[in-house]
DNA sequence: CTGTTAGCGCCTTCAT
DNA sequence: ATGAAGGCGCTAACAG
């Protein structure tokens, strides 16, 4: 009962051969429809079930994605990696998850496990921006195995990439902060050499520019996305002789630890200094003092990466796209007075 | 230079025969080190990769495993997949994701697909406790495949599992609440035909019942994890004679929609009603008044589960484990007066 | 120590 | 409309 039936033994019990079983399981139109019912019928009688794996290494196509992000437990990556799986799933695509904890050399590794899994494409969010890693990128494309970047990108031509534009969200942010009457405004900002990090600076600035406010370098600091790098970049902005009256963080959990800081030394959010995130994680918007945020659209963002990716199989790669996502500027108490 | 190099490929080139290359590359102990170096070397210079789907399909393991969850974009499931990442990727094992979204058709249809993949494995929390699903997966095990549960479980023989102490998790948090002076203890519970909301029913009637504090059915609330239905529960039972004094929600997101309903109505949490949930999310603990909570740890649940599938995997399923973790009582701002 | 053979399960020419 | 044969890439059994 736990034996595996294979279409030689539907081919044996119905003293046809295997090839015509196969015919008639996958809908060739050249086969008799007598026939092929009693396929089908007895298929279902023995419990046969198709083995995928030899199927994929018949036709090389394996009917798995890989999916690299930095890592799972966060909530823009799992909801990315939802909507990828939704997307997918219909078209019988399985997804596997790679994690790279933003070490170089995971990354490297899972792209080439993956590659050797014969997966049918690569998603991934770029952890490190490193020569190596572009010239494997590069080779996996020569293969002509589909990548798609999201959010964080590499720039190689013929590298399909789903961003938001990050230029924008900085962008939007701070010219909210000013019209909210703010003037000293902050940045916290993630590692430069990756874009989205980059863009969102370029946006800050831009909308200080269009404000004609004078850019002040004290006001940038160098954060990761954690509470307590939040607080640590607050301790010192408030240390300076003229503190800043505005927050704009590019990570919500920078933004999160800022606001406690300030707190913590009786600075009053908002009406003292106003606070904005990026990312809209869920907690910002479960706070009595909700934090206003950038919103990314995460799940569409991983439907979308999904959708290019097939568009790539179903064009043989031809069609190069850059996806730009609109940002979304959420306001909600951190920064409205 | 993208083409496929195989085995037969470096046989050519070097004059020898697949077989040989084969067991230069696996370390297969008769081979002469010459060989051996010669042929390691070449493959490297011809930049062989191995095809892991026909080395998958000869030998029956495709180093893949299905993880089957409701959702991945949870903090809990997505910790839970970190776990079981991190545990399986230094062994060889891809992990392969798959969302039911609670749907009993797409639990089933999950099911066959990953078995038809020929996955070795699958690593699941149940959505429907169904005849259907049983049957299935009794006939999955059949078929000598792993199956570990994780959380939500089937108590099906044979099958190993990897689950909090749900029962004392529903009691440490009646036994704090309690301890905390409140004596008039609502409970928000879950679908109670699974059997973490049964059990952490229990647990919370076992500590009334300790304390000598009569059970009242009026303040058992079916509600469903979001802030929505904590939002309703709250509202109700604020209508009911003689209201709560402490809530012991089985889900983060109730509590905090209870929180938010309570205070909208100048119920003052925690001096006049006391609030626990269940899970431990994130935000819990980012609230000004952060809220009191039972960990699960996830991260580790994920990992026990992959230490029981590789166990089961080594010693060809022979031993069944249930493997139950302790809860740990989060006492936050929400329930400390 | 290495070559020969065969087969994992499937599908797809090429014949008939 | 169906059968025969071969191969996707790999490895294990059997020879020698």
């Amino acid at each position: 009962m736990a034996e595996k039936i294979t279409i030689y033994d539907i081919a044996k019990e119905l003293n046809i051969t295997a090839a015509t079983v196969s015919r008639a399981l996958n809908n060739n139109p050249k086969i008799s429809p007598t026939t092929r019912k009693l396929v089908i019928d007895t298929a279902a009688k023995m419990n046969y079930k198709q083995n995928k794996l030899a199927q994929a290494l018949r036709s090389g196509k394996s009917n798995n994605v890989g999916v690299i992000v930095p890592r799972i437990d966060s909530n823009f990556f799992a909801s990315v990696i939802r909507g990828i799986e939704e997307e997918l799933h219909p078209e019988g695509y399985h997804v596997i998850i790679c994690q790279t904890h933003e070490d170089e050399t995971r990354e490297i590794e899972n792209i080439n496990t993956l590659v050797n899994a014969q997966i049918d494409g690569i998603l991934m969010s770029i952890s490190n921006v490193t020569k190596e890693n572009e010239i494997l990128i590069k080779r996996v494309q020569n293969k002509k195995i589909p990548i798609v970047f999201f959010d964080r990108k590499l720039n190689i031509d013929g590298v399909s990439s789903v961003t938001i534009d990050d230029f924008l969200g900085g962008y939007i942010a701070t010219q909210h902060l000013i019209e909210e009457g703010c003037t000293k405004i902050a940045h916290l900002s993630g590692d430069q050499s990756l874009e989205i990090y980059e863009n969102r600076f370029k946006g800050y600035k831009q909308a200080l520019l269009d404000n004609r406010i004078d850019f002040n370098e004290e006001f940038v600091i160098r954060t990761k996305s954690s509470v307590n790098e939040g607080i640590n970049a607050a301790k010192t902005l408030l240390k300076l002789k003229t503190p800043p009256d505005a927050i704009f963080s590019s990570s919500d959990f920078a933004a999160l630890g800022a606001i406690q800081e300030l707190r913590d030394n009786n600075v009053i959010v908002p009406n003292n200094f106003c606070v904005i995130g990026f990312g809209d994680e869920p907690f910002t918007k479960f706070m009595e003092l909700s934090i206003s945020t950038i919103n990314q659209s995460p799940l569409d963002m991983g439907r979308v990466a999904a959708k290019v990716f097939l568009e790539q199989i179903r064009n043989n790669l031809e069609t190069e796209r850059k996806v730009i996502l609109t940002p979304k500027l959420i306001t909600r108490k951190s920064s409205t007075r």
